[in-house]
DNA sequence: GAGGCGCGGATCGTATGCGTTCCGGCGCCG
DNA sequence: CGGCGCCGGAACGCATACGATCCGCGCCTC
């Protein structure tokens, strides 16, 4: 009846929603996500919602207990210090597959990595104006960050890496971290995307690394100022 | 009728099957797998097979397309070398995290560590056992292997970590990499394991963590001696 | 008054049914 | 003779139905 008939399943439909409803803090972690009254709200029937959830559990968004339903998983100072760790160690190890693959086709299924990078050098020109802006946009530099740090991870060229980041990522901390994120953190933010870019095109593979890893692992005081819960 | 009534449910009864059906050859890389006959093979309904599907999906085990099944994924060379690749990464900062943390309780949640670690001593012993006896006894190798390497990730308390690592571990190609294992692969093996070991007991985390790294890439090349499709 | 026990309600886990989508083969047309 | 469109069959995606399991609460016993 709608615009869109089906441009993708009712179970992609639940994914999304109740992902964005954890990230939005619309449910709060120790809650519980029934799947009844979910199904109703959005007017497709349990089956779906039911493998959305098992989907967000293999993520460990939920955690599922038999016979009891799917909870919102909490967070602890630890759990929070472990994903940016394995963060930094993900996303480092891209940042040197990136630098040193960039515009050197060796293996077959590579296409234009340099195209690829002039958009993340766009990307970074975005966060460098937001960083002198200050402030106002800083919605626009979140996506700039997640547009970048996507760019390096296609340039890596490792399909299985990407997962397993996104299965570390897809905690809405990384959101959240932004909001705590302080002017200097957003100029240290910048700068060391400045070293980044600037290992990767110039294939020093150390700098690339080094620069992606003290950019997460820095980060992730910031977003220890937001974990609240034990 | 039979003796167990319920251990555990349909859908993780499912799971396994498929699971050891792909890990045994039974199902071959590229051959599609229906819900129904399964569903019927097992005694159950279409809809935990369904989901025990999924999970494998999310695990990278089989590949799903809309409307037309779950297909067995093919393995390329180039994908055995990223997922080794990885292993060494994950299975190299589970090391590195070992030795820190070794009789080191510095975290909350730590148990016994240094007990954990008399186990993998004696995994140690049986591997170097098995090093000598040369042969007969492979699959107490491929075990005791198991088991040490369990022990590590146990010693690292990571949980995210471990899940990562079964992400890309739960590939039957490392129970297929021992077929091709030469005596001289097991040696370098044991003896990997044993600077493993002396690393994390004397918390010397930069040889544990170069100890683990080596053995895996080492271990890559008896892999993709088993790698046979394009 | 405190603790154990049984009952009712709610929710999950699985089974089954129906509509939709897609593939493979056959006939028609250029 | 080769290419294109239609049609039948089969499998999936989702909806719905039913039985199993667990929690909360009130009652009974000590």
């Amino acid at each position: 009846m709608s615009s869109a008939v089906q441009p993708d399943g009712a179970r992609t439909q639940a994914y999304r929603r109740i992902r964005s409803d954890i990230a939005a803090g619309a449910l709060v972690p120790g809650s519980w996500v029934r799947e009844g009254p979910l199904a109703d709200t959005l007017g497709v029937s349990r089956t779906p919602v039911r493998e959305a959830l098992n989907a967000l559990a293999a993520e460990g968004l939920v955690e599922i207990v038999r016979h009891r339903g799917a909870r919102v998983s909490s967070w602890t100072r630890r759990d929070v210090d472990e994903v940016y760790s394995l963060r930094a160690l993900l996303e480092g190890e891209g940042a040197r597959l990136a630098a040193e693959r960039a515009d050197a086709p060796v293996t077959a299924t590579l296409h234009e990595h340099e195209h690829a990078f002039a958009d993340a050098a766009a990307d970074l020109s975005r966060l460098r104006a937001v960083g002198q802006d200050a402030g106002p946009a800083l919605d626009s530099a979140v996506e700039a960050n997640r547009a970048l740090h996507a760019a390096v991870m296609r340039a890596a060229d490792s399909p299985r890496l990407e997962s397993l980041l996104a299965s570390v990522s897809s905690t809405p901390l990384v959101a959240l971290a932004f909001g705590h994120y302080a002017d200097a953190d957003l100029a240290r933010s910048v700068a060391g995307h400045h070293d980044l870019v600037l290992g990767i095109e110039h294939r020093d593979a150390a700098l690339a690394e080094s620069a992606m890893r003290s950019h997460i692992l820095g980060a992730r005081h910031a977003a220890a100022r937001s974990a609240t819960d034990a």
